[in-house]
DNA sequence: TATTGTTATACTCTATAACTATA
DNA sequence: TATAGTTATAGAGTATAACAATA
């Protein structure tokens, strides 16, 4: 939204618009949205409750919920109890899910390597840059406690 | 919010999120939105009317109105007829706002020299290789037809 | 008493539609 | 008839608070 020159902000919002409603699309071609593929990658990989995933996905508690009911309802994933703590529940893949999940793998890799490869060699340039910025200890790191601004802008 | 690795969409996703975070705080500092800042700034360029710089910042008229009640309550900017078009308004900056504008231009400079300036010299190749995948012809570039998703998700 | 997940609710932000006045 | 700006309203998305079950 600034206008300095050259116009970090505006590169990086726009960056990040753009790729999100690329992936959008092609994610709603095999009928999941971001966050459904993102909860269920993150079930796929093994035993975790609805909370850790959550806050992995650095998902609000609640939105957790109904994002679980959209997977359920779906048939792509299914809540269970954790057989540890009666109060949790963990997030079991479907068949369909597990198979929907690796599909939607790949059309997001291949949307990478369509936008990544215009840059060629300096592709890795591109992403080790932002991966500095925004890792552990870099300028941009995403603090989890700091995270939320919440603040009401007023025009 | 992908799990692919390298995680584009996360890298950028966060980077946005975080410079958004940081920009607002300083900002707020001078008493400004990030949104106020970027209007402010287009209207400082010289003669333009409302719907002009909302096309430039890429905000719709109707947020532009609150936007700019905003700004006439803080006494930054006016707006004075078109004397070529008596449905149009100019928006004018007060000297207040004229002042303000390069206050926060600075801070803003500052803030990028301080994130940018952990890359060293690739600083260069992040954001040449940012605008070449936001800009022009890029894989990310911003349409602004298809601009606007306007979907329901559903969960 | 604290925590997991749920429900219901409130809030923020932004767009849509309808309107006035000009062109 | 179309456009600039305004107003009022509705919509999507997300958080907050209160609750039930369990730790």
């Amino acid at each position: 939204m600034a206008r300095v020159s050259p116009d970090l902000s505006f590169l990086v919002d726009k960056a990040s618009e753009s790729l999100a409603v690329r992936m959008t699309a092609a994610l709603a071609d095999l009928g999941l949205t971001a966050r459904q593929y993102c909860v269920l990658d993150k079930a796929s990989a093994g035993d975790r409750t609805q909370g850790q995933i959550a806050e992995e996905a650095l998902l609000d508690k609640t939105t957790m919920v109904t994002t679980l009911d959209g997977l359920e309802r779906a048939g792509l994933a299914r809540r269970v109890p954790s057989p540890t703590d009666r109060r949790a529940r963990l997030v079991a893949t479907t068949d369909a899910g597990e198979a929907l999940v690796e599909k939607a793998a790949a059309v997001i890799q291949d949307l990478y390597d369509e936008v990544l490869g215009v840059l060629g060699p300096e592709r890795e340039a591109l992403v080790d840059g932002l991966f500095r910025l925004v890792g552990p200890g870099g300028p941009l790191a995403v603090d989890a406690d700091a995270a939320r601004p919440r603040r009401s802008s007023r025009a």
